[in-house]
DNA sequence: ATTATCTATAGATCTATAGATAATGC
DNA sequence: ATTATCTATAGATCTATAGATAATGC
């Protein structure tokens, strides 16, 4: 039982501060998802990184600041190499498959954690602004950053019921499926461009 | 300053159980609403209701039993009073307004307690359920209980997005529009009947 | 006498910090 | 010697309870 490594990786040093940090943020990227802000314990996220409680505050500061390190992680790649017409539905299958390959879990962390305290909401207002700007861009009808906040809503309602709530049977549905009748339903809202292409417009249409 | 009577109402005595019981109750139903049921402490709902804080345990027994009450007490009057075909648009209305008239808050409530354990997320599943079982049957679809799932998906969506985040523009909206753009989308996906009338069908439609 | 109300406090968390310990690099 | 890690604990909440106090009804 001698040397037992108390950590993961093989070949990891004993002392490596870099690699402790990391392996906090990790586990409460994890721990945040899961349980949302409030009920992930410092002491859980630092049993889950298998390292000391007080570690979290000589790397982070405070329980805050490793929020908001989580949240600007993700860095929203999501949002910089999507196109706008394919957003919604990335940020969708995303959301279904709650973290299962390597997707952004901000919306889900932000999902689970509201209610926690005001800087909760305030990180998921911010966040849609984000997503709500992009989504504005699709549509040209005046009411267009309207409707980018609903179709968000949409999108933040399926994860909650589906994610957070379980409700059966949209926690269990084919992602395949909920695509097909959210984007269906959605298309009226964002493309306010008629389809039937009423004359008078200046650009033309760019053909896909 | 002497007889300064504690409560509200003028002719109220000084000692009345029942009272102080409802003053508990609704004080617990606007702070739940307004802050969610774990940021709303048992000193903070016996002080507006002006009441001793043990009071509430002697009459509630917890503050999980309170919660329970409060969310009892709607009685949902909204799901038995409405026609399925104006659910949708009712409980979109009163989560638009807030609160503002005697509208039924347990929406809103959920909306703001969740995360907070795992009894909120089974309220709100079990009132998710009544809603979603009702607006499932305006759907003949064989993915009828899917559909309304994401209706319902869509009102929390917004409620959270307006009520709980003040995502602007959503959150200053004329609750007219909202309602005009909601509906209008979620035409196709709640009524899966054609419009154009396929024939075949038994019972004939009934016209409006 | 009954019982609505109040005081005081137990007991359980949880974040955060101060200072001790021990593994590394020179 | 430096510094990553650990121990112990302060300090702030919050729910819940035990027992004292005082307003009512008979």
């Amino acid at each position: 039982m001698a040397k037992t490594p108390q950590h993961g990786t093989a070949d990891a040093p004993r002392r490596d501060a870099q690699g402790t940090r990391l392996r906090l943020l990790d586990a409460a990227c994890e721990l945040f998802a899961e349980r949302g802000y409030e009920r992930a314990t410092v002491r859980d996220i630092a049993s889950r990184a298998g390292a000391n409680q007080a570690l979290l505050f000589r790397y982070f500061g405070s329980k805050k600041a490793l929020f908001g390190e989580v949240m600007a992680r993700g860095g929203h790649e999501q949002l910089r190499t999507t196109p706008a017409e394919r957003l919604f539905e990335v940020a969708l299958r995303g959301m279904l498959a709650g973290g299962a390959n390597g997707a952004d879990r901000s919306l889900e962390v932000c999902l689970r954690s509201i209610g926690g305290s005001d800087e909760i909401a305030e990180a998921l207002r911010g966040l849609g602004e984000e997503y709500a700007d992009v989504l504005a861009t699709l549509s040209e009808s005046e009411t267009g950053d309207l409707r980018a906040d609903l179709a968000l809503s949409w999108l933040l309602g399926i994860g909650l019921m589906r994610v957070v709530v379980a409700k059966e049977p949209l926690a269990s549905a084919d992602p395949d499926t909920v695509c097909a009748l959210v984007s269906g339903a959605l298309g009226n809202l964002l493309e306010s461009l008629p389809k039937d292409g009423a004359a008078g417009r200046e650009s033309g249409g760019i053909p896909e």
